[in-house]
DNA sequence: TTGAAAGCGCTAACAC
DNA sequence: GTGTTAGCGCTTTCAA
């Protein structure tokens, strides 16, 4: 049996009051102190979270409901989160639902039934009614990654400016005198496949380019998807000469696929990834990028949650916008047409 | 306020006994079920495990400790293992301890406090010291895919078959006609490495080879240092003319890193490769490789901690060592030498 | 089958 | 600063 603060109270001779003030940093006579860090000691005791959150109503838990558990992307997200959550006490509990929205409504349920504070959530419903009954729990929700428009104002939300990302990307290869550009994006009418869409369409527009339909390729957001996609790109008849990969797995993929058809970087093609900095390492040594903070993301969600469980008005619900930043490596030349153009300047 | 059964038992004029009964699995007279389930429905009542655990002194939940949570096979394991145990009502709360000792023990005693019914850890301190206080809590531990010598019969535990794997593939090699076959480990001391080397060392010594240290590298495990590793041992004067490369990661990014370099896979260089079949896809379509079960890996932790949960003897530990499995692509061929020597015969 | 009542370990008035 | 006490929401004897 685990030692309780009865136990305590009896070694000490103090009462329950004590011990338990002593443990929420209450003020406790210095004797009386030693007193009772030498019972702790000696009986190894550790206040049982169980029976402190049935009397405070407070788990000091949070649940995160993610897509998917084997994406570098979330994974490093979830990360930094947990670790500052853990700092303050608080335990992550973490359901995948496999991007599949019955299991994601099941999850929801799941962690509400378990009394957890507050809800971190990168939604695969973009509906959201699977976070109706959280709202309705009155516990504060928090979307990462990706906004759902009909909760708008009722949840806070930590996303990076999307579309500003891609304008940046799209931007710097109109800047090297690209006027043909391909694009990868992930799955269709996914909130980020959207945004980085339209961040395409603005840059080129500004410009007055139309692109092609044929230059823009959804995959799925893994290796294999960003693979095969960037591989039909570049074999149709007049493919791009610049390319911007919208995620991490995508950008590996795709890498690769051109390493395999022979394509050089940027000799025959300039390229943008994404994400990932650290694990790319000396493996595209000069791949010039698109790096979300995802150290950040995961830090605003904990810090955006753990505010919010402090406030009295739970309603004022807030949107984090974090911005992207581009990397510039050598990936990106001026095209050869432009090139050729130039000797005869 | 969320309802509780007091509330139910008011409304439907039963006992609280009888209220718990029936969430307990129960007989109760069909109108009082009746009743009760109308009740639940209007007041949207859901059980408060909190208060449960507190009376059970059961918290269904379960700790996960793991080295890192970025990396694709910890992922996929915790992915199942997660499915299986939530559809048990286990909640599982994951630590991810930066391969950290000290970060590992904390999070132990963390998990601790919250009563956590059981622990399963992929160690990172091989001395096993940080598991000391859960085993005189007398919680059941399960180690996955790492042993600790010294805990040998006091934890239970789930591997693979690590030494069978790396001698499988070397065979593998051997038989195609390889003599000088290079091999890219993890970190040194790992447990997992240490295996792995062994029956590299077991497959070779058996057909009278010795392998010189240049042919043994030792990366981290990681894309980076797979690409690093193969690198410098295809660089050396006389390279291998085969490679078993031991993770995932390693063997993408020393794909890559032959990719970059020009050496052709077979033709110029055989390759085995571990793990994550799908992710592969058709990137790397005919590699041969070594293949854990995640899947069951994780299932199988699951399994085993619930079963030590219901058993009145905790102290029954077992080891349950799975197989890997080999499924051959093309990326293995007899060696240059021996294909000339063929046109001779 | 059902209900009354005790109590899991802790916190938070409240009185001292 | 400290002690007494009630009670968080549930399960579980025990008696009816």
């Amino acid at each position: 049996m685990a030692p309780t603060m009865k136990d305590l109270s009896q070694i000490t001779g103090l009462g329950l009051a004590t011990i338990s003030k002593y443990f929420n940093g209450g003020t406790v006579r210095e004797k009386n102190r030693i007193l009772i860090e030498n019972a702790v000691k000696q009986l190894h005791f550790v206040p049982n979270e169980v029976a402190r959150s049935l009397k405070t109503r407070r788990s000091h838990v949070i649940g995160v409901v993610i897509p998917e558990l084997s994406n570098a992307f979330i994974t490093s997200i979830i990360s930094a989160m947990e670790d500052l959550l853990r700092r303050r006490n608080y335990a992550v509990i973490v359901s995948d639902c496999r991007s599949d929205p019955k299991r994601e409504k099941e999850a929801v349920n799941f962690l509400l039934n378990r009394q957890v504070d507050g809800l971190i959530n990168m939604p695969t419903d973009a509906t959201g009614t699977h976070l109706k009954s959280a709202m309705a729990a009155g516990i504060p929700v928090v979307l990462v990654d990706r906004l759902i428009p009909a909760l708008d104002g009722q949840v806070s939300a930590v996303v990076i400016d999307n579309v500003r990302a891609s304008e940046k990307a799209i931007q710097e290869l109109l800047n090297a005198g690209h006027r043909h550009i391909g694009l990868i994006l992930g799955e269709p009418d996914l909130y980020t496949t959207n945004c980085r869409l339209q961040g395409y369409l603005n840059s080129l527009r500004a410009v007055g380019i139309t692109p092609s339909q044929e230059d823009i390729r959804y995959a799925n957001y893994t290796m294999n998807g960003g693979y095969q996609a960037v591989q039909q790109l570049m074999q149709q008849p007049d493919p791009p000469t610049a390319l911007f990969i919208t995620n991490f797995e995508m950008t590996i993929g795709g890498m690769l696929a051109l390493q395999n058809m022979g394509i050089r970087v940027p000799e025959d093609l300039s390229v943008i990834g994404f994400d990932k900095l650290e694990m790319f390492g000396n493996i595209f040594p000069h791949l010039t990028l698109i790096h979300q903070p995802q150290h950040s993301i995961g830090q605003e969600c904990a810090n955006l949650i753990l505010a919010l469980l402090n406030e009295e008005n739970r309603l004022s619900h807030r949107t984090v916008i974090l911005n992207t930043q581009l990397t510039r490596g050598t990936s990106v030349h001026p095209p050869k047409q432009a090139e050729a153009g130039k000797e005869f300047a």
